[in-house]
DNA sequence: CGAGCACTTGACAGGAGTCAATTGCGGTGG
DNA sequence: CCACCGCAATTGACTCCTGTCAAGTGCTCG
């Protein structure tokens, strides 16, 4: 493949400073001497799609910052049964759980477009901390934020039906995947397989592709490969949303 | 009921410097002028068996210490639909997610048994932190903490059976539930009704019922009314570990 | 004693998992 | 250029676990 061969593991340098996404990362509070800290001692990495950033189980080095692509975090059982925990987009952080809450990851970390992650490690992230009271702030809101969608996400499979939980999902990738639209209708790029579906869903793929075929029967969304129509945005919600007793 | 008359919702002081409880927990690191404060700025609140420590919803004023009792932590969706998210005990802490990741409790804390709880407002939290970086790790470890258990809740709903789930369950309870056991006998004096084990597996009551029925048909476990007895761990531990492939 | 709740049990239906076969697509190598 | 391989996706057939509705029991509390 031509493109490998121009393909580098790691980047030419990127200025923090410069940078768009450390702006609306925890990153974004840093200043000055911090801030020159955090651009030497970083290291730039490139993944291309489902190559692993870090793996479940392994030793936790530090935290990694997405600045380019989407990253699936999944995590397995002993059973090897896995499922996917969330997607992370560029601007926001990983491993920041595992960095603080114990030696070893607790999932694993995929790239699932092209991306392009920053790696810092515990000897940069400590006087960073310690200069920033804010910092530890920012990272408790992030693992708070995550914990409430983790248990949101147990609440969903507990009660929800795979019908009504994909629907769920294809509003929350409208948000982020959602392409040009044209007189209502929504045209979504989906950024995954039906299998990374199932997945997130806690189901399988099979499932997924019945209960596709049901929203399809139904005139709710028209699935082709890796893109989804969805003619009428009200019947999806309408499909969603508790009916009062 | 004559307890009830002697019952005080404001207990009288209680010394933090003397506390058991607090040296487990993230207070533990907490030494002279932040100990006195942390002593004189809480307030020491009993809570009766059913009693609401704080509501899903609403307004988190502080952070809550566990000092006697078992608590549960429950969570609604928009249907009405409940789970029970974790049980906390004595020396551990609760709302530190719902303070640091936004305005309002994610979950409703309510006491199952007689419970002592401290309230630990925002004023005194603030200079608590400030004078004590440490206490931000310990806050994140055990945000870090919840969340890998919350997905392996994920996990465990999404792949393993009613049963299988049930038999985990037992495994956790006996660990701080076991009574006196006599030669590899085991008792559990169970802190929760049916409707709360369901409700922590994601599932129904009736559920529950029959799958006690067919554990105690297999000779597993004999259940009567709140005490478990587990003949033989062995047989449990069988049926749960993952079969080699 | 009656009301209410926790728990149990039965009957029943349906959603979702499993196994298996088939199709379609993209990449590889001859 | 085309055959072949591997993987994603689909579809069918079938099972059964689990939810739902309903009735009944036993216990506690007022």
């Amino acid at each position: 493949m031509a493109e490998s061969e121009r393909f580098s593991r790691i980047s030419s340098r990127l200025d923090c400073s410069a940078c768009k996404v450390r702006r609306c990362s925890e990153w974004g509070i840093l200043r000055g001497q911090d801030l020159s800290l955090l651009d030497r001692s970083k290291v730039v990495i490139n993944y291309r799609p489902g190559e692993s950033i870090y793996t479940q189980g392994c030793l936790c080095q530090g935290i990694y910052c997405i600045v380019r692509g989407t990253v699936a975090l999944r995590k397995m059982d002993a059973m090897g049964h896995s499922i996917l925990v969330r997607l992370a987009h560029a601007g926001q952080t990983l491993g920041h759980g595992d960095y603080f809450g114990g030696e070893s990851h607790a999932t694993s970390a995929e790239s699932l477009t092209a991306s392009t992650v920053c790696q810092i490690g515990r000897n940069t992230l400590r006087p960073l901390l310690e200069h920033n009271p804010t910092l530890w702030l920012k990272f408790l809101a992030h693992l708070a934020d995550d914990l409430r969608r983790a248990e949101e996400a147990i609440l969903s499979i507990a009660f929800l039906s795979v019908r009504t939980r994909l629907l769920h999902l294809l509003l929350a990738l409208k948000n982020r995947y959602a392409g040009a639209q044209e007189e209502g209708t929504i045209v979504i790029a989906l950024p995954m397989t039906r299998k990374d579906m199932a997945a997130l869903l806690g189901t399988r793929p099979e499932t997924i592709a019945r209960t596709i075929h049901a929203l399809e029967s139904d005139g709710i969304a028209a699935f082709s490969g890796g893109t989804v129509v969805i003619p009428d945005l009200n019947a999806l919600m309408s499909e969603i949303e508790p009916r009062k007793a």
